[in-house]
DNA sequence: CGAATAATAT
DNA sequence: CATATTATTC
């Protein structure tokens, strides 16, 4: 199996690009540190903290955790009590099996190198919302990294996703054409990019050919997706069967994290450290992501159409 | 910052 | 052992 096989969850007018995806220049224009300083005094509440997956190497004494919180959408088993149906400012759902393991817990040394970043649907969403909502010529590893303001996120990280990610904008746009824009559309996606396939790609990066002023096109967003519906739920069920394929989610990390199904945790370092020490960059870093609404596929049969997700764009 | 390459995980 | 994903280096 590839590296993560949990991607499969087809789920796609999750997002809506939102205009601000066109990034007008007049943000450029406008002083961006005053807003970016506004912004953050005022909210930076999205505090996503991402979770890696400790992998039990030969390392010594690793432990790494005052920095990350899973978020993961995990489709809404039928047995499933917790009700994940918010929509405050983060909409991550974490899953943690069970801890309780008598996890001797090392306390987390600092500077010890970390385990691998889980690129999880959730956090790549976010990643591509700051690339979007940025536009192509700020979205540098730095910027988005900021606008992400994920807790534990470093630039490498931002950076080397990215290159990935750009090189399935381009192998996309390369062959496809078409249509399926977006996430794979035609098909299952090439395996190579599970993840990217997840999510819903902004409207077309890799226009580079836009020299001259800026000609937004009239974003299509994803047609309406076929079936997959059902099919992901019986999958998602399945796969809750075997925790073994799960996502890396859920680990003894250092026993905390206890999100039981009550989606209701404190931890004590979860609040995410205002560190927004950015100094002064020629980003028109208006306003960071804005409202990620998460993914709440329902099943509605009966007329329900769902539209797309909207954008409370005036949050964080 | 960006691409190549190494390392690591599955 | 191969492939995919992330980290590190250039």
């Amino acid at each position: 199996m590839r590296e993560e096989d949990s991607n499969w969850f087809s789920r796609w007018e999750e997002e809506l690009p939102s205009p601000e995806e066109l990034m007008p220049l007049s943000q450029t224009l406008i002083t961006p540190d005053l807003a970016i300083a506004f912004d953050i005094t005022t909210n930076n509440n999205n505090t996503i903290i991402i979770q890696q997956q400790q992998n039990l190497q030969l390392q010594p004494q690793q432990q790494q955790q005052s920095l990350h919180l899973l978020q993961q959408q995990l489709p809404t088993t039928p047995s499933n009590p917790i009700t994940q149906q918010q929509q405050p400012s983060s909409g991550d759902f974490a899953d943690s099996g069970e801890l309780g393991s008598g996890n001797g817990a090392d306390e987390p040394a600092r500077t010890l190198k970390r385990p691998r970043l889980v690129w999880t649907p959730n956090l790549h969403k976010r990643f591509v919302d700051a690339v979007a909502h940025l536009g192509i010529k700020n979205a540098v590893p730095k910027t988005i990294m900021q606008l992400m303001s994920v807790d534990g996120l470093t630039r490498e990280n931002v950076a080397s996703h990215l290159q990935k990610y750009r090189l399935y904008l381009k192998r996309m746009q390369g062959l496809s054409g078409g249509g399926s824009g977006g996430g794979g559309g035609g098909g299952v996606d090439a395996a190579t990019d599970h993840l990217f396939a997840s999510s819903p790609v902004p409207p077309h990066f890799l226009q580079q050919g836009r020299a001259n002023s800026d000609h937004f096109l009239p974003f299509v967003q994803v047609p309406a997706l076929q079936h997959h519906h059902q099919m992901a739920a019986a999958a998602a069920a399945t796969a809750v069967q075997h925790p073994q394929l799960q996502q890396p989610q859920y680990h003894r990390q250092v026993g905390h994290f206890g999100s039981p199904p009550n989606g209701h945790f404190e931890h004590p370092f979860l609040s995410r450290q205002p560190q927004q020490q950015l100094h002064r960059m020629g980003a028109p870093v208006h306003s960071p992501v804005a409202g990620y609404v998460e993914d709440k596929e329902s099943e509605n049969a009966s007329g329900g159409r769902k539209v797309l997700t909207l954008f409370p764009t005036g949050d964080d």
